[in-house]
DNA sequence: AAGCGAACCTGGCTGC
DNA sequence: TGCAGCCAGGTTCGCT
């Protein structure tokens, strides 16, 4: 379940039993997911603690006490849940006792406070590394990869200059993680509907203008806030996919356009029926007359 | 270099 | 009911 905004809430469910916390116990129920684990890497899992649990883009990055950095990504179907042993109230929430492990729990973490943590994949496209914290931004995961869209580095500005001379369509750029990294099929076409602008637009076009150009601080703003209003809203769930505290996103009954091909254009005043291409392979949802 | 399409997997849904 | 075909929130690889 994994673009921005899941990520982030994931993030979210975790961290209160995860910070701070030491893994007694790291079970590998598989060889690999998308990658093989690296070497020994459920050794050197174990006994470390958990300094922190933070984000870049779609990657979870555990920050452990020896100068490590635990880096998970959920892939397409990847997911967390958190059970307790005997079933627990930690920090006001309450957690399910341990239940047997299914067919695609490829991960556990047993920690030391009794809880436990297990990934959840069943397409295998997720993977889990561990890199040096010094080396990070020179990893095969991060090197190269783009801004971070709610930092500060996001502006109109910015756009304008990261899609100069671009032929790709705007949708395809969206999805660029080496410009802006955390965005995905979803939420660009979400982005894009905010912004009123056409997925096939020519991404350069954004980039004409004498002062900073209207259309790309348009997407600029629409990035942000539709990024924002999602993880307030738990991300999204689709296919009945949970947060790793086990409740269900609701951002995806805010969709203007993902997946609301023949419905009208939510937008006042608009006429327009959403239309689905497809585009790089990927389905794009978006209003063919006030997109422009 | 840039821009596509295919590949990697499994499961759920649609239509015959 | 059964089965084929299509589709899915991502990333990487290989070909023009």
């Amino acid at each position: 379940m994994p673009e921005l905004p899941e990520v982030e809430t994931v993030r979210l469910g975790l961290a209160p039993v995860m910070e701070g916390a030491v893994i007694d116990e790291a079970t590998l129920r598989r060889p690999d997911l998308r990658w093989p684990f690296p070497q020994r890497f459920a050794k050197r899992l174990t006994g470390r603690r958990i300094v922190a649990l933070g984000r870049r883009a779609k990657y979870l990055l555990a920050d452990l006490d020896d100068g490590e950095i635990l880096v998970m990504h959920l892939g397409m179907s990847g997911s967390f849940r958190i059970e307790a042993d005997g079933g627990q109230k930690i920090a006001g929430r309450y957690y399910h006792p341990r239940s047997t492990l299914g067919a695609h729990d490829h991960v556990v973490f047993d920690l030391s406070s009794g809880v436990r943590v297990i990934f959840n994949d069943p397409r295998r496209f997720g993977m889990m590394d561990l890199v040096s914290r010094r080396e990070m931004e020179d990893s095969r995961h991060f090197k190269g990869m783009g801004i971070e869209p709610l930092g500060n580095e996001l502006s109109g500005e910015t756009i304008a200059a990261l899609f100069k001379g671009r032929s790709a369509p705007l949708k395809a750029m969206l999805l660029d993680q080496k410009r802006i990294a955390g965005i995905g099929n979803i939420y660009a076409c979400e982005a894009m509907w905010r912004a009123k602008l056409r997925p096939t637009l020519p991404a350069g076009q954004l980039a004409t203008g004498r002062t900073t150009p209207a259309r790309a601080q348009r997407l600029a703003d629409a990035i942000r806030d539709v990024l924002n209003d999602a993880i307030a809203a738990g991300g999204s769930s689709l296919r009945d996919h949970r947060q790793a505290t086990g409740e269900l996103g609701m951002f995806q009954h805010s969709f203007a356009v993902y997946d609301r091909e023949g419905e009208p254009c939510p937008r006042p005043h608009c006429k327009g029926v959403i239309r689905r291409m497809v585009q790089s392979g990927r389905s794009t949802f978006y209003c063919p007359v006030c997109q422009r």
